[in-house]
DNA sequence: TTAATACTTGACCATATGGTCAGTTATGGC
DNA sequence: GCCATAACTGACCATATGGTCAAGTATTAA
């Protein structure tokens, strides 16, 4: 095999001009590969947001494909981060709404990301499909068969576990994916903090509330959710 | 000012040649445009996929730019067809179902269209920014204000008009814009009718017991949504 | 039949694209 | 101070882009 080069063996090591460069290069492809696609980007205009010539965006990163796929991997990892285990012991309630919390941060701290992964799924995921059907598809059926052991023991309705948490994503997702129409819907310049645990809240009310999800404790007894407010 | 040119005067009229062409590049557009965005899209690409030379698709279009802000009009259009009215008399959980329903069928029947739009969306929708701050917003103030007087009159719980639309419109949507995701990770080639039907089900269920609606003869009375199955 | 109009399309143009490369300058360990 | 290596970058290339145009062919109304 070919000896690694320094420049491309990836990590940490690598200089501070390296890696000062090379976080204003992701930064920026970040930002135009989710406003333009993968096509529509084009590594001009990177540079140019990141303050350097075209060539050197291309000597740190190799190339705009090698560039994108390690936007892509980036996004899943702090996507993997985010994938704490359950069990079926554990409180619905509290699942589902540490789930909608974290996604919803999710939207709010990488809005560039999470579009970029939209756009990229948008287009028929064609660098993505092997991740789709192979590491998340096993963590939604993992996430599945606990919810399916909700449902068995009364503790929520017997909800599609699969459309549960496509529910969840969507409407988390949308607030980062579908900004500029929720903006330009609401008349706002930005959504604020508020807003976001407003609707953090909503969701969870109306998904816990809607799954009929409650408490474990008093096996199968009392509803969650009903505050009259 | 000048004479209305026959070849770009819009409408039905035009010869049988010319309205076939079109609907060819429209198609072959709106699929190219969806999967690429709006730059990364060629017209080339396009008038491959219509079978027709390049220079063709501009004789008919005009512009790649005229080519794309016709497909916005086209999908705009269709999505004012659904908009039919309600009032605060209508009975609520109905409304919810048909609403939710529709919104699905739009999915379904056109996916390519609800990608094209979400691509502008997600591009930061350049072209579509008037109609969100405008039109749509409008359409969306007057939904709001009936789902206030029902809560109001006790027919469900208060929760926000305009995060519960969008709750409605990402979790619909979805099914259209992340089509990839879906079938990656339900392992499907296609999703079948009576998928689409559950999870229309499904969705209508959530929604109508997670905003606690209620039947509007009995004042304030049964819960809807509660067959045990 | 004829003339006007609609349609068709290959050649062409200026510009932008992703990527290479050679030559130069800066940096850091010794 | 030395020198290997990292960092930098303008010039360049083949190709693709959106769009124009002129010269054709098909269609149709009179």
């Amino acid at each position: 095999m070919a000896k690694a080069k320094t420049q491309h063996s990836g990590e940490q090591e690598g200089g501070a001009i390296r890696r000062r460069n090379e976080e204003a290069i992701l930064a920026a492809a970040e930002r135009v590969f989710a406003r333009h696609g993968y096509r529509g980007a084009s590594v001009q205009e990177i540079a140019e947001q990141a303050g350097l010539p075209k060539s050197n965006v291309l000597y740190y990163m190799g190339s705009k494909r090698k560039l994108y796929v390690r936007l892509l991997e980036r996004m899943m990892a702090r996507w993997n981060a985010m994938l704490d285990d359950i069990s079926a012991e554990d409180d619905p309630a509290e699942v589902l709404s540490a789930f909608i919390r974290s996604k919803m941060l999710m939207s709010r701290r990488h809005p560039e990301g999470s579009r970029l992964f939209a756009s990229e799924i948008l287009g028929g995921a064609p660098f993505l499909q092997e991740y789709l059907s192979g590491e998340l598809r096993d963590w939604v059926q993992s996430r599945a068969a606990v919810f399916r052991e909700w449902a068995e023991r009364g503790l929520m309705d017997p909800v599609d576990p699969v459309w549960l948490i496509f529910l969840i994503w969507s409407s988390t997702q949308h607030y980062a994916d579908f900004e500029a129409q929720v903006l330009g819907i609401t008349g706002r310049e930005t959504l604020s903090d508020e807003d976001l645990e407003r609707i953090t809240e909503f969701l969870t009310r109306v998904v816990i509330k809607g799954c009929g999800v409650r408490h474990p404790t008093k096996a199968g007894a009392t509803s969650v959710g009903h505050d009259p407010a």
